[in-house]
DNA sequence: CTGTTAGCGCTTTCAC
DNA sequence: GTGAAAGCGCTAACAG
């Protein structure tokens, strides 16, 4: 210990300024990623001493006058569903990958949000991705102090930016792909009809059914999830159909799960099934539900567009639509 | 618009102050959650004025002072695997039911990780979790700039808690059973073998099957994940044994689906298989896997002990043990 | 290019 | 119980 008095607190910037033999200015400009007017040599100086110290700036200090923190809240329901793995990993990563972190807010059951979030940091994020469906666009951009706020939910209005995939086309093409092998009646399974996304969805299904001269038997009620597949899947008169549709590939997995159970020779060839997400595990054998999907990548990239560059969506059109495919496996 | 100045910055606890007419200090202890010496009136005064202002504090401000943030990092490696769902849900909500905010740093392949997290909030959080196995407890530690650190990817030191689930007694559980069943020679099927976690778990696997005769006639290398669990099954010499053990549920899910897809009849019995994790996928008709897990609600309840109270585990003992046990299912 | 001086918004001594 | 004042650590004017 030759210099005794070690001190137990972090360096400051203050201290690598010291040390350089500069203003707390100069240090800071040295220290900045942004190009400063620094001298060569006193820019070295201050480098070296911070290096020498281990000095780490605090941002939180750093925020107090930058107005930034470089973190992004992303705001679920929660993270129950095969989809989601899907998704977060690699939105986290590329959220990652432009320096900035990730707070994850799960908000459940929705109670008392609001005052939840002002007491939390999330509170102060740069931008907030929302894609719990807890509130309207209105709402959730009142509950952040800047404006931005992407719904990733389905919910929007003229002021805040969205993507949204456009569902149309790929259950158009699941619904064609029904009637071509001859559909007449189908099933469908829902989700959480109160949220708007669903609502959507569901409509959209039901236009295509009617389009196609496909009669819809009945309609049953789940809330996306493995569990409320099974369910509906042995509540029902499941015979009088020769199409199941359900709007989550969590549902038709426990449809089939259900059925696998109830008939163990192979699968259920009493009617067609269909999914909705093209979960990654479809991919493969035990579960190989045809589905609709829509390219994670693209979605994500528009996502880090706005991350990026907020103000190009504060401008022109604040929707973006991401295109949905159909996958035929032999469910169907 | 009656007063029309409106700023367009948020209300601050000055402005508070000012409309009830106190000083700064006395607003700042009527706001606080903490009882704090104020009159009954000036209390009320400052908290219609708070409210009719909407004033939210500015947390990133307060903790310049107060050292506290109220957010919790979460270090992974990634978050792709199944079990992780079943983990993660629950531990976010959990984590934010005491008044936190959760953080998740996905540290993929551990580039320059210290750099990185350096950069962002996550190195000021109040205490990180340590689910990813880039580093060990001292790294870690000096990563951050508190001791706050708890190691959940089974590396330790004499100075950082750890909760580690107990694989003793589940895989002796599980390879009784597999002898019960008149195994005598088995496949390894495991994951990275960097990880020190599977390290200790692939000894107790070998230290199990020896003590019960079972043969270990080949050891394969795969990552936990589903894909290698399919790249291992359709690879090897498979017929040798009369059982698999595998350190994920989803490489023995790959491994029952390349089975599945090249004996289309049911499940294959040429083997028994059994998995790791229990996850809640496995409890169904298509991955019916014999697992071995632990229960993950008293396992987040010893790391939310954690976040409460540090101070309870910088004492007492470090290693806090989480009790595993097999779940025997068809596959074997 | 450089250093001084103000703050950012909040909490906390410390006298009164 | 109260308020003035001093910071927390950093960056951003503003003169030199």
């Amino acid at each position: 210990m030759t210099e005794s008095r070690k001190r137990h607190t972090l360096p400051t910037i203050a201290d690598v300024a010291e040390l350089a033999g500069v203003s707390r200015a100069i240090a800071s400009r040295a220290l900045s990623s942004e190009p400063r007017p620094v001298s060569a040599d006193k820019r070295e100086r201050v480098l070296a001493a911070a290096a020498k110290l281990g000095f780490k700036p605090n941002l939180l200090a750093r925020s107090l006058t930058t107005k930034t923190v470089n973190l992004v809240a992303v705001i679920v329901n929660h993270i129950h569903d095969l989809s989601d793995l899907d998704l977060f990993d690699l939105l986290i990563s590329q959220i990652q990958s432009i320096g900035k972190q990730v707070i994850f807010v799960r908000v459940g059951s929705a109670e008392r949000i609001d005052e939840f979030l002002r007491n939390g940091i999330a509170y102060h994020v740069d931008a907030a991705l929302v894609f719990s469906d807890f509130a309207d666009a209105q709402t959730v951009r009142k509950m952040f102090r800047n404006d931005s706020v992407l719904m990733l939910n389905g919910m929007r209005d003229s002021s805040s930016p969205a993507i949204i995939p456009d569902e149309q086309v790929g259950i158009a093409a699941a619904v064609t792909d029904a009637r071509s092998k001859g559909v007449r009646k189908a099933l469908l399974v829902t989700g959480r009809s109160a949220s708007p996304v669903e609502q959507a969805r569901i409509a959209i299904y039901k236009s295509e059914l009617l389009r196609h001269n496909i009669v819809l038997v009945a309609e049953l009620r789940g809330d996306y999830s493995y569990q409320s597949g099974r369910h509906v899947a042995s509540s029902s008169d499941w015979r009088k159909a020769d199409a199941v549709f359900c709007t989550s590939d969590a549902m038709a997995m426990g449809v089939l799960d259900v059925h696998r159970r109830d008939f163990p020779e192979n699968m259920p060839q009493s009617f067609r099934l269909y999914g909705f997400d093209d979960v990654t595990l479809a991919e493969y054998e035990a579960y190989p539900i045809s589905s609709i999907g829509y390219d994670k990548a693209v979605y994500i990239d528009e996502i880090l567009k706005f991350l990026r560059e907020p103000s190009l969506f504060s401008a022109g059109e604040k929707l973006i639509q991401v295109p949905t495919y159909f996958v035929a496996r032999s469910s169907s």
